[in-house]
DNA sequence: AAATTATTTCTACTTTGTAGAAATTATCAT
DNA sequence: ATGATAATTTCTACAAAGTAGAAATAATTT
């Protein structure tokens, strides 16, 4: 199996962490929050689409509801492959970086 | 600036941790032994190649050594542009997984 | 001088990342 | 009812990164 890439661990851990209405928007702002960087809607959508292929997701659309309007929300969760997936990085990340000092302090 | 990929995150991880000759092999050594995953020698040189127009990493080529013959090596090591990207993925890395439980334990 | 060896260099292709315009579908105002 | 407005997704095109391995290079050994 092969590891996730950044934009798939975020997007993962974010349909992990998200409790209420996980859609694009909210997993936008999560990843932007997280990060503290401008996230595009296709930076957000296009990868999302591409793990639901893989089966690391799944979406559906939501009805209608009584607020404003617009399009319907897709929603998504991880997939019990998509925990797989993230439990692999958790355990790269762990050997990788567990015996690593702070790096703030460190100089060259 | 924009975050490491998982590769260049490795590399450099690499560059960081190997003390005896840095180049091409021993780098590949080090991330095969720490991913338990096969990499090509594309996989290796392309990204160090990459990442040194960048600017995130340095190399220069050793002279002939009195070892068996071949190509001379050509050793890496990271920039402090490098060091810095390092350190705001263990910033992220933190931030990210911190809070995460162990998922080894964790059902769907 | 030919064979062998260690290593790097190069190239082509696949996959992933990224930006944003366009499309969709709902509500609101008149 | 109809048009304006709003929220969201869908789509598309291009840029960047990942990946595999054959070919080139340059040293030593026979």
């Amino acid at each position: 199996m092969k590891f996730l890439s950044r934009a798939e661990e975020l997007l993962l851990l974010a349909l992990w962490k998200i409790t209420e209405e996980p859609y694009g928007v909210n997993i936008r702002k999560f990843v932007s929050d997280i990060t503290g960087k401008y996230w595009s809607i296709g930076a957000i959508y296009v990868p999302l689409d591409r793990l639901e292929s893989k089966g690391y997701v799944q979406s559906y659309l939501s009805g209608p509801t009584p607020e404003r309007g617009g399009k319907s929300k897709r929603y998504y969760k991880i997939t019990e492959d998509g925990l797989e997936a993230l439990r692999e990085v958790q355990k790269m990340n762990s050997t990788l970086w567990d015996d690593m000092p702070d790096l703030s302090t460190k100089k060259l």
